[in-house]
RNA sequence: GGAGCCGUAGUGUAGCGGUUAACAUGUCGGCCUGUCACGCCGAAGAUCGCGGGUUCGAUUCCCGUCGGCUCCGCCA
């Protein structure tokens, strides 16, 4: 037998044909004298009919089959009867008459449902991820994810990108996220590092000629797991010469909009809004902030620097913020609702979480006492407070105070139910700082990545405030999610030997890491400047999920494991031996 | 490294210091010619994650451990 059609192809316009149809059992209804079989394949599912009078042999057979069987079925499409359609189906007007059954394939009962609507979990879906595969759910965003890729191919290809492979195996180099490691059999002690981004290979290309790059790029990175991070994913790594940074932000989002208008048949609109990474910050306490509601940061540092209160006015001497969120409405909270959002606002370092209950004569606050009248309607004046209101506060440092509150009004949003799952909010987040302290290590950082080119205007900087100097990088968001992020790159060997520099590499590290980088700098590398964008993050997002686990075929679990094959596992001696590897493990 | 939540027939849940450990669904057998969440009758199916403690008695309370999830740290 042959396969003619899908199940889903079937329809009125098939009626009388003979065809052939190939799948798995979804359901076997068995009325005694006639069997119904809903035959599911990738297409969709269509309702066979077994009937002793018009075929015995394949009625027998088919009361002998079982769920997930896959079964081969020749018959005739025929409409349904009167009044026996099936609304919820495409194919509900007919039915598949069956002459013969073949069955291909037996089936033990599978561990769960290969449905929808089972809530199974997660453990055994990831364990028998090749069943949980055939839900028609996880087909959709497998198959959202290659119209995503395709449709970036498409776009890219348009545009005159090259799509350039670079190697798997490649150097571990300092700064960034922990390394996978490779050991080198052929060259004793040594390793190769798995990539955590292709950026200096396609730097490279650039200063190759050409001119325009793209890859689907798998990254890996050996830290620790979220329901967005995974330890390897999926970039879409872009890089172009001769550019700007606005050339880049507009060409992204005419990408953009071409990937949601192909995929999902649905309008983006260009340009995309810009924030700078500071006003991110003061507004909405995030560098990467939803827009789709409101509830902005009000400072009322310079409101309350005098105040009576001492937390806020030595937090203000101590050079920290008082910030804070009207909660409309939110004035009806009990002790106990405020208690759990002081206890949220304290898991990202805020020491506390100051209130104010807005009624008709003021407010109501154990603090109120602290403030005059003065004070008082000021601050109510600054965070336009009616009757009715919640006003939370943080005093602390400005990052502290910043970041809590951004977390908190997230919080609220979805407390308070503001977020129209619908919308789709792009923004772009402009002119991040180039360099990050750090308290622990007493150096900077490089915020992006070291190969980012520092704002021109800024660069008298470099000397004098490091700190201070701005970034030609840019970060997309949608709805509060990072889902790409570039930068122009710095293209001129002293320019980098200078980042380097405050980076603290010394320029003899500097050469032995990045030498090849310096050297091929010095040979006509033209500007140039490029962005990633993280695929499951996106595809994630476009499916409407909350985990990138709903879109990656075989993901892993928060500690790192693949359930369904047992990854990582232990390795025999003998091939430690090869790698001239000596366990120091425990036990 | 840390915090929180979860773990009971195949699956999803309920339960409680002493039960025959319940319900739904699935599975198996029987009946059934228009179902599509088919229906009806019957049956089987549980190391209550694992280890220890408290107790006359623990699935239930306590401690530890393992596994899963969410988050903090980490993620240029």
């Amino acid at each position: 037998m042959k396969r003619t059609h899908s199940c889903n192809d079937l329809n009125e316009n098939n009626v009388g044909q003979e065809v052939v149809v190939m799948g798995w059992v979804q359901k076997r209804r068995d009325h005694g004298g006639l069997i119904f079989v809903d035959l599911r394949d990738r297409s969709g599912i269509v309702q066979v009919v077994f009937n002793p009078e018009q075929a015995k042999e394949a009625f027998n057979l088919a009361e002998k089959i079982r769920n997930e069987y896959v079964i081969a079925v020749k018959g005739e499409v025929v409409l349904r009867p009167e009044g026996m359609i099936n609304p919820n189906l495409a194919t509900g007007h007919i039915d598949l008459a069956a002459k013969e059954l073949v069955v291909l394939n037996k089936s033990k009962t599978p561990p769960f449902y290969i449905s929808d609507d089972v809530d199974v979990d997660e453990m055994l879906r990831l364990k028998y991820r090749y069943l949980d595969l055939r839900r028609p759910v996880m087909q959709k965003n497998i198959i959202l994810r290659h119209k995503t890729i395709k449709a970036i191919r498409d776009f890219l290809d348009q545009h005159g990108f090259l799509e350039i492979e670079t190697p798997i195996l490649t150097k571990s180099t300092p700064e960034g996220a922990r390394d996978y490691l490779v050991p080198s059999r052929v060259n004793p002690g040594k390793f190769y590092a798995l990539p955590q981004s292709p950026q200096i290979f396609k730097q490279l290309l650039m200063v190759a000629g050409m001119e325009r790059y793209f890859q689907i790029a798998r990254c890996f990175r050996d830290e620790d797991l979220r329901a967005d991070r995974q330890p390897e994913f999926t970039q879409l790594d872009i890089e172009m010469s001769f550019i700007d940074r606005d050339y880049i932000l507009s060409l992204m989002e005419e990408m953009i909009a071409f990937i949601f208008k192909k995929v999902l048949d649905k309008d983006v609109q260009t340009p995309f809004k810009r924030l700078t990474y500071d006003e991110a910050m003061n507004r909405y306490g995030s560098d990467k902030p939803d827009l789709r509601f409101g509830l902005e940061l009000i400072d009322i540092t310079e409101e309350v620097r005098d105040s009576q209160f001492k937390v806020f006015a030595e937090t203000v001497q101590k050079g920290g913020l008082i910030k804070g969120i009207n909660a409309k409405g939110c004035g009806s909270y009990s002790r106990k609702d405020i208690d759990d959002l002081t206890k949220y606002v304290s898991l990202y370092g805020a020491k506390g979480l100051a209130y104010f209950i807005v009624n008709e004569d003021g407010v109501k606050s154990p603090i109120a006492k602290f403030f005059n009248p003065e004070e008082i309607s000021r601050i109510l004046e600054k965070f336009q407070a009616q009757p009715g209101d919640l006003l939370l506060f943080v005093a602390d440092q400005p990052n502290v105070a910043n970041e809590s509150l951004g977390h908190l009004r997230l919080e609220l949003a979805k407390r308070l139910n503001l977020i129209n799952p619908d919308e789709l909010n792009f923004l772009w987040v402009v002119d991040f700082p180039l360099l990050e302290w750090d308290e622990e290590e007493k150096r900077y950082f490089a915020k992006h990545h070291p190969f980012t080119s520092p704002n021109l205007d800024d660069l008298q900087l470099m000397d004098k405030d490091p700190g201070k100097i701005r970034a030609q990088a840019y970060d997309m968001i949608l709805n509060g999610v990072e889902i790409g992020g570039g930068s122009i790159r710095i293209f001129q060997r002293d320019v980098q030997e200078k980042m380097f520099d405050l980076l603290g590499l010394s320029s003899e590290e500097a050469k032995e890491k990045f030498g090849y980088l310096l050297e091929a700098f010095e040979y006509g590398t033209p500007p140039h400047g490029g962005i990633a964008f993280g695929i499951d993050r996106l595809v994630m997002l476009m499916a409407g999920k909350e985990t990138i686990r709903d879109v990656i075929p075989f993901p892993k679990t928060q500690s790192a494991v693949d359930l369904m094959m047992d990854a990582p596992s232990e390795v025999s001696l003998k091939q430690l031996k090869e790698l001239y590897i000596k366990p120091v493990v425990q036990q």
